[in-house]
DNA sequence: CGGCTGACTTATCAGTGATAAGTGATCAGT
DNA sequence: ACTGATCACTTATCACTGATAAGTCAGCCG
């Protein structure tokens, strides 16, 4: 497989740091392309053009990989959130926000799946998956000041946003990781699904609001 | 189940289809243990006390241990269901049907697992997928059946069964796999996070209900 | 008896993640 | 300019995985 005559024309892409977010990159895509559970570290060494040893040099395990992957794909959930207007206490508002986690995962399913519906597999597991509650306490918490706003506003059912938080979360985590994990199920049309949703999380946690009639 | 008591000290356990029962009852206690991802083919088969190709007599591979325990997951939750009375049509029975997908989910989180948030490897991928999907299917359309006996009685916000269908076991299924997922995750209490996640569904599902007041 | 069947065995496969040891380019220090 | 250390990389190899092939042996039927 190896060309030993074109062995000198090999040029340095990318070293130190750079090398790794080549590797990042290759194994991304090819999660993408073939899922998580089957992409080998031979191929993703390929991908960047190394040899599968060399990964090691970068990662300490395969797992440590997805575990990046997850890390960087809270921060893009996060950068998302992030580019959202931050005072905004109404009910377009608090469905502007859930619009940008579905849309995330819709659009990004292998950044998604890596990020939420990763199952550690065993040995250091716990080191690693520290990592990964790590990160997505950063992002939840964001989520949580942003729903503490609106019960500051008084708009809520509840008052406590931390219990607000965890419950939306898993209300639009249920929506995205189905519509991830069972993709030929016979769903509904998929935007008037999410938009009913959206509407129902709404409805539940929201307190009655005549300032922002339902259209 | 009707096991032959000869207890010999060698082999004849069990015979023809008591044997693969025997292999899933192993199974499923190993992926308990230790996780799905973790278990090899050669531990089930020491568990079972035979050898390790021998799986594949009653198996056609190992992912179709895992799809079959996935029909049986599937089919426990059926019967749950199937407990439940059938003509309930106010908040309190919808808060119990509810109740029983969350426990089924808490209390049998492998079975969950593999039934729900199973990625398949590859490969022949196609028709074990789809093995999954009718089991997942059947389950689906008890649901849908108990909520359109709600719609028909006029106490739901939309009119679409099957939306509303998908909508709630979206949120169900959100709770229930954070929870597993990320057991290590600050939730507030649980109880208190489920009772106050199912009242949001059912806020956002049925509509104002002076007959069934909420307390 | 002799042959058949089927659940089982041992032996072995290719492929996996991971480690060990060696190669060669680069570069600071003398 | 010569070291010698460093670093990213290589090849060779490990233990182990899921899976297959071929042979073994009990029990049954003619």
């Amino acid at each position: 497989m190896i060309a030993g005559t074109e062995r000198s024309p090999r040029k340095p892409k990318g070293r130190g740091a750079e090398r790794r977010e080549e590797i990042l990159d290759a194994a991304q895509r090819l999660f993408t392309e073939r899922g998580v559970m089957a992409v080998t570290t031979r191929e993703i060494a390929a991908a960047v053009g190394i040899s599968q040893p060399a990964l090691y040099a970068h990662f300490h395990s395969r797992d440590e990989i997805l575990v990046d992957l997850c890390e960087r794909s809270f921060r893009a959930l996060a950068e998302r959130m992030a580019a959202l207007p931050l005072g905004v206490r109404d009910r377009a508002g608090f469905l502007e926000m859930c619009r940008v986690y579905i849309d995330f995962g819709l659009e990004q399913p292998d950044a998604y799946r890596v990020a939420f519906m990763l199952e550690a597999k065993a040995s250091e597991a716990a080191q690693l998956e520290a990592r990964i509650l790590a990160a997505g306490l950063d992002t939840f918490e964001d989520f949580r000041a942003r729903l503490a706003q609106l019960v500051d506003a008084g708009m809520t059912r509840s008052g406590d946003a931390r219990l607000l938080a965890q419950s939306l979360w898993s209300g639009l985590h249920g929506l995205v990781s189905l519509l991830l994990a069972r993709r030929e199920f016979p769903w509904v049309d998929i935007e008037t699904l999410v938009a009913r949703h959206l509407e129902l999380l709404a409805d539940g946690i929201l307190a009655t609001d005549p300032v922002t009639p339902r259209r």
